[in-house]
RNA sequence: GCGCUCGUAGCUCAGUGGAUAGAGUACCGGACUUCGAAUCCGUGGGUCGCAGGUUCGAAUCCUGCCGAGCGCGCCA
């Protein structure tokens, strides 16, 4: 029978409830509530466990450390008889007890050594599926995407040993937009030779140099279509409302009444003035009416054009300047040579962009072929990526098989009347349930993003039968799987419920933002070879092994050092990537847990080198001699193993096993010194003490396989 | 404007209802004829953003405010 804390904890509930039902106290209160007020003493020599006796001064009408001191006395007997726990003491309000730590030595350490203490726990008969990574082809994988894969990936490792039967699904962005720009680069800009490998990456460069070709700021200070040059004619103060203005403005084919709100401006200013049809500040522009006064188009203010924050602030331009111009002609960058239109420029560019992605939807053969080959590349690369940080998937989705059918799912219940027409478009309306409007198709009748989230949802209910849905996808998706989770309520789906959107935080570069504009990213490649580098620096090309393990332990500690950096904060919180820190042998990294593992592996070499180990497998040991308090604290804490993982299962959060590996860790270190292995006075102690160090460290290496990280012999 | 998230030591972060709020890092000091000093030990460092409330008890739960980040129909 395996006993830990969590048993320890239901026997010291289990007697409480008992003599709490019995006279002078005559209370019921079941073990389960009692376990949940259990707590941990603030210091180990306290005691293992502690029950605060608040919880019952109402009840009781007693101050809580006389209750203390009646339970002791009370639980005295109980105690004596139970081999599990040697005292109950009271200390003011609380009642610690302790449990005997060679019985539970005696259970523990045998059982973590032949494994069953840390293996996967009995099947729950419960279907997870985690989708995880969802990489856009054509696109760059960087270190941020590392995040997403080591958390999903450890998520998977995690719910299964928690007994789950666990799906691990990837749901490639192989479809849209940039593809279209990717491609239309590679065929119309780039003339230099194909790369022999990482061809994805490569791919990842072209669409970033056309989405800066694509990026009208950079042709221009102003980057809206249709805000024109216009003169104010008159200005007279809105009848109802204070602070607005309704001014009169000619455009120089024509004149427009607009009300104002802005400052800074006067009769026979030029002004900018959004015309009826433009967007500004992600709006369309049109008419309005302002408290009883008709409205046409908008003067724009500083912010509106991207020229400073002030959004009050009318921007006003020189007397000579012509009506009716394009700002966005008129604040042109120098980026276009002179006598080039710059909207003739950015309509030629996005037509060529359309043209591309029309060709893609209707099928043509050529760019089809190119698009498919492409596709190739970057799927390849992310094979191999996948296989250097071993990440597991048990299926792979791709948003070009799931496009048309959301479509129909869309339209069929758009016709059950759970969906409804807006502007042209489809969508739901969620406001009754605190949500704002959901456009699931566009008016020209093409799907979404969220069109196909909808239809693979349905996928995974009907085709993969699963019990729980886990999409770990960032954090600034939120709303959209609020959203998406709610439609499929409405449409009826039962397991809407168990979808989880797990929301993680961004991977900032000590620089600041990671932006492929700016240059501010790592690839991973670039990654990969500068850890591997720094790694191999560090650790060990000093070391004189054979060249194949020195390959593999730069590969085992460079994955230690990014996962463990990936996965010990908090899922929703901002990470800084720092090289140097992370790599820090010292403090809370992935190579200081790797080196206290490999530690732990070094004791039975170096007895097998002095011949020491004669009678390992049969002197009998004597748990008792392990009565060190550096012993006590790792047998403590080894013992709560199943507790930590069985949380993190629960609550999807990685972090809590790094926080439990680390603890473990730094508590094993200190016992190295003191309780000296090959010094040991007798084979008993020699053994016992070896069968600690060995128990933790395969509690140590156990937990590390579940953050997806593999452990070395030695480093 | 509305919504979500975050705010803890100089810095990076644990702790989410229990006892005197902890680590790492940086600074300073100490421990090696090492089962690996790639380590360990010690000193200093705090209005837990602010103000109320709930509770025997609040960094933790609730409300308001301040600050930062993210999001808010035809992008993904």
């Amino acid at each position: 029978m395996r006993t830990t804390s969590m048993d320890h904890a239901a026997l010291i509930a289990e007697l409480l409830s008992r003599t709490l039902a019995e006279a002078p106290f005559s209370l019921t209160r079941t073990p389960d509530s009692l376990v949940k007020a259990l707590a941990v003493p603030k210091d180990p020599k306290m005691g293992d466990h502690a029950f605060p006796c608040f919880v019952l001064a109402k009840d009781l009408k007693k101050a809580p450390p006389a209750i203390a001191q009646e339970l002791v006395v009370a639980l005295t007997d109980s105690i004596e008889e139970s081999p599990a726990l040697t005292s109950v003491e009271a200390a003011g309000p609380y009642l610690n007890f302790r449990v005997d730590a060679a019985s539970q030595a005696a259970d523990l350490i045998p059982s973590i050594l032949c494994g069953d203490f840390t293996a996967r726990r009995p099947s729950t008969e419960t279907r997870v599926m985690i989708e995880y990574s969802q990489p856009n082809t054509h696109k760059a994988f960087h270190v941020g995407h590392t995040r997403n894969v080591s958390l999903g990936d450890s998520l998977v490792r995690i719910c299964e040993w928690a007994g789950h039967d666990v799906v691990a699904a990837n749901y490639i962005g192989d479809e849209g937009a940039h593809i279209a720009r990717c491609l239309w680069f590679y065929r119309n800009f780039f003339d230099g030779e194909l790369p022999t490998e990482n061809r994805g990456e490569f791919l990842g460069g072209l669409y970033s140099r056309a989405t800066e070709l694509l990026d009208f700021k950079t042709l221009t200070a102003c980057p809206h279509l249709g805000v024109v040059t216009a003169r104010v004619d008159s200005i007279v103060k809105h009848p109802s409302h204070d602070g607005w203005a309704v001014v009169e403005v000619h455009d120089g084919t024509s004149a427009h009444q607009v009300v104002c709100g802005g400052k800074g401006y006067a009769v026979g200013d030029i002004v900018g003035y959004a015309t009826v049809g433009s967007h500004v500040g992600g709006r369309l522009v049109g008419h309005a009416d302002k408290d009883g006064v008709a409205s046409e188009g908008m003067i724009v203010s500083e912010k509106e054009i991207s020229l400073s924050d002030d959004a009050e602030q009318i921007q006003v331009f020189a007397a000579a300047t012509d009506l009716g111009l394009e700002i966005a002609e008129l604040m042109r960058t120098d980026a276009l040579a002179a006598g080039t239109s710059v909207l003739a420029t950015m309509k030629e560019r996005s037509d060529g962009v359309a043209e591309i992605l029309k060709a893609i939807e209707s099928g043509d053969p050529e760019i089809t072929a190119q698009w498919m080959e492409t596709r190739d590349w970057s799927l390849r690369d992310f094979d191999e990526i996948y296989r250097w940080l071993d990440a597991r998937f048990d299926h792979v989705f791709y948003e070009s098989e799931v496009g048309e059918e959301g479509k129909d799912i869309v339209l069929e219940f758009l016709d059950k009347g759970v969906l409804e027409r807006s502007d042209g478009a489809v969508g739901a309306r969620l406001e009754a349930h605190g949500l704002p409007f959901f456009l699931l198709l566009r008016s020209n009748g093409t799907g979404l993003y969220s069109t196909k989230d909808i239809a693979l949802a349905k996928r995974k209910f009907e085709e993969f039968k699963i019990d729980r849905s886990v999409y770990v996808v960032d954090v600034r998706q939120s709303l959209h799987f609020q959203q998406v989770f709610k439609t499929l309520e409405l449409m009826g789906y039962e397991k809407a419920k168990d979808c989880f959107h797990l929301a993680y935080g961004f991977v900032l570069l000590p620089e600041g933002e990671m932006s492929s504009r700016t240059g501010n990213v790592i690839l991973f490649s670039q990654l990969q070879s500068s850890l591997v580098n720094k790694i191999r620096a560090d650790f060990v090309d000093s070391q004189d092994w054979p060249d194949e393990e020195k390959a593999a332990a730069a590969r085992a500690i460079a994955i230690a050092t990014i996962k463990y950096g990936m996965l010990k904060q908090d899922n929703v919180k901002n990470i800084v990537f720092d090289l140097t820190e992370w790599t820090n042998q010292q403090g809370n990294t992935g190579p200081y847990l790797m080196y206290q593992y490999t530690r732990t592996r070094s004791i039975r070499r170096k007895l097998e080198e002095m011949k020491l180990l004669d009678g390992v497998d049969s002197v009998v040991r004597d748990w008792s001699l392990l009565s060190l308090d550096q012993e006590q604290a790792v047998q403590k804490i080894i013992a709560d193993f199943p507790s930590i993982v069985q949380r993190a299962a629960d609550e999807y959060q990685p972090k809590l096993l790094c926080n439990y590996l680390y603890d473990l860790a730094k508590t094993l270190s200190r016992m190295y010194k003191p309780s000296n292995v090959k010094d040991a006075s007798t084979p008993e102690l020699r053994f016992t003490r070896l069968d600690l160090f060995e128990a933790a460290g395969t509690v140590m290496r156990s937990g590390l396989e579940l953050l997806g990280i593999h452990t070395i012999e030695r480093m």
